[in-house]
DNA sequence: AAAGCTTTGTACCGATCGGTACAGACCATA
DNA sequence: TATGGTCTGTACCGATCGGTACAAAGCTTT
């Protein structure tokens, strides 16, 4: 259910996603929805970032912090990255609501979810053998280039430059 | 009128610049709106995408291209999107839209200007020693270390976390 | 001042917005 | 089979959506 209303605010952001959007995606009538969600459009769109951001959690942010190897870790990261996002064919969520209005609404959630994820890799590649500062840009640096690379695959409708920009920000920590 | 207009649709987005917000922000009845505009929102759409096109080809793109001094244009261009994003406070509309369903109805003038920017800089990148590869991987690089870095700084309300940003991207093309 | 154009405010249109009310369907326990 | 709670489809709410109609206001030209 989530993962169903999680598509349509990716799709037409929080302000265009609609109740008859969300009903047709997900093929719950209103009363089904309002009885899920009492708290509204704004109660789905907060249970959607609490998703995405509990699965990156696991799958992204953990593994870069706790992985016994943690080049693996970052490896991990990046294929896990291409494959959610579908090598660019998929735009992400928090980035999407930080560009827009609903920003101010959502500002914890979207301000917690780049800052956990800024923070591990940093941690990753201070274990990498990076020093705290150098660990510090260079997170900073594949972060942007992932959401950077999300827009203008996007702008583009070219997929392939997705994974091209994530092969080079790779390279670009293994040392090139 | 058009900077105004375009201020609301880098805020609200597309589809969340209602008519009202847009009355309220230009000072315009709906009579002088659609007097002007005959089109409606779509025609004011275009015709603000058209001017931010007109502006970053004057003031970026021709330089990269023409400039006696390639490194000069470069420079030229780092302190020109740092001055018109409002050092990471101001969004950029086309990103926007590029990530939003209005992508799809403007889909041309979205992809012409990131092409146009890419080219430009690619076409600099090549003249200051690097090779056409080079060049080319960079410059997708630099637009999408841009853009996310406009996502990371909005999402983090940190306006300093772009100027960083543009500051690292320059260093890489310098040469580090 | 008269005539003819451009510009503007306002009232209004049908459609859709997010949200609510509620009766009935469903389903488990007894 | 009766009962009580969990779901769900539908009708409806006021507000707002993008857009239109049009008359009055302004401004130019004669």
């Amino acid at each position: 259910m989530l993962p169903k209303l999680g598509e349509v605010f990716r799709t037409y952001g929080y302000e265009g996603a609609s109740l008859t959007l969300i009903t047709q995606a997900t093929g719950l009538g209103k009363g089904s929805l309002y009885h899920l969600f009492p708290g509204g459009k704004a109660q789905m769109a907060k249970e959607v970032l609490a998703e995405i951001d509990g699965w990156f959690e696991r799958e992204v942010f953990a593994p870069l912090r706790d992985g016994a190897d943690a080049e693996a870790g970052i490896a991990h990261m990046f294929k896990a990255v291409d494959a959610y996002f579908r090598s660019g064919r998929r735009v992400c969520l928090v980035g999407v609501f930080a560009l827009g209005a609903a920003r101010d609404e959502f500002s914890a959630a979207v301000h917690g979810y780049f800052d956990a994820w800024c923070e591990a890799l940093a941690q990753a590649l201070r274990r990498a053998g990076f020093s705290r500062s150098e660990a510090m840009e260079l997170s900073e640096d594949v972060l942007a280039g992932i959401q950077g690379a999300l827009v203008l695959a996007r702008a583009a409708d070219d997929a392939k430059m997705f994974t091209r920009a994530l092969k080079r920000l790779a390279k670009r920590i293994a040392g090139d």
